[in-house]
DNA sequence: GTCTATAGCATGATAGAC
DNA sequence: GTCTATCATGCTATAGAC
């Protein structure tokens, strides 16, 4: 949309480029000369670069995180008393970021990679951005999981948790350029057929039984 | 180590800064103030920022993927025939990348935290430091996961081990000040907890079936 | 092998005209 | 709201003395 206003271009361009390369290899100068912008419209329009990159990410992740949770409360309204199904609950959490892609063409992609990219983010100020924006989504699917999962320790609740948020933000921003593992060929991973994989491998993950299966497998 | 020489302690330093705050946050002045050692130090050592973390990278990341062919190895050998064991596979990968932090302390930590930044990085130069040794791994890991996975296409073999990385990225970047989901709160997790909760989640969903348990659960 | 000094350029941010 | 010009600082890298 390069007829959309100065605002507008220049969360655009920045998603693309933050994405792409990561928000500190990003420059404002790469993005408003881009964008077709002035230097100065970013700290005009956002303060800073920081206020930047808020911007952009709220954008995407505020709509992404009320649906999960209208898909959360879908289900345990209607499990009501009995723990909520594992799977359904996955692809509550899973779904709406991949839906956002396929219903936002290009701009949708650009946000799954950048998303994707903030959960390795140790700055702390802009991980605080990313922990905000998650805080309830982060309490609700937690209580969530605990419920469905009873015979498992807390910790070990939580432990799969990271594991599968570590599957999503890997898929999320690897999927658009996946190499294969074996040789270097890249392919391009359909969303569907990724979400669709990644429920399947995190729902056997999340019930996995507790004690391993032969303990002389450790050599 | 204070007194080591200045190479190695550049070298020290650097994986310290790059793993806590990534390659494009850390500047030379960090590293070699720290270091007590001189800005041109690193230019001299290592020819470029990207030579150091270069010649970071290679001290631990040889010695890792060295074990693991050696113990992948013994896994073909003894199973000869027979497609390899899944869950054993994966062990051989993981295993390890969790044993040098055992074995190096402070400085197996921080190398499993840059190790696991290095998985989402996307600057083409510094990612090809990572492919590069990870090449013989790739292909060899693929092919043991294809063979013991026969009932899987092989797009699906390649997208559970991306979910495989994925999940073991995030816990080796996060494991040290992993934050509870529900609440805030950080807690430590023994990397050994973390190995074998890894093992267990990554061994179901790798093995979890191709069809669906229901297809309703979509809505 | 280590130092100082500096080249040469990029950075985020702002002041002030229009 | 957009521009130019510029500040103050930071950056990687190198030349050359010791």
């Amino acid at each position: 949309m390069p007829n959309a206003d100065t605002k507008t271009r220049i969360m655009d361009v920045g998603e693309t480029l933050f994405a792409e390369r990561g928000y500190e290899a990003t420059s404002l100068r790469d993005i408003t000369g881009k964008a077709g912008a002035n230097l100065a419209a970013v700290n005009y329009h956002f303060q800073s670069k920081e206020g930047l990159l808020s911007a952009i990410f709220q954008r995407h992740v505020g709509p992404v995180n009320r649906e999960r949770l209208l898909v959360l409360d879908a289900i345990e309204a209607r499990a009501s008393k009995r723990p909520p199904n594992v799977e359904k609950l996955i692809r509550a959490f899973l779904a709406p970021a991949f839906a956002r892609r396929r219903e936002r063409g290009a701009d949708g992609a650009r946000f799954m990679q950048l998303a994707g990219r903030m959960h390795s983010e140790t700055n702390e100020r802009l991980r605080s951005l990313l922990l905000d924006q998650f805080e309830e989504v982060a309490k609700r699917f937690g209580k969530a999981f605990s419920r469905a999962l009873p015979h498992l320790a807390r910790d070990e609740v939580s432990l799969r948790v990271h594991f599968l948020i570590g599957a999503m933000a890997h898929t999320l921003l690897w999927s658009d350029t996946m190499l294969g593992f074996e040789s270097r060929k890249r392919r391009n991973v359909e969303p569907e057929e990724a979400l669709e994989s990644l429920v399947r491998f995190t729902a056997a993950g999340m019930t996995a039984p507790v004690a391993p299966r032969s303990e002389e497998g450790r050599r």
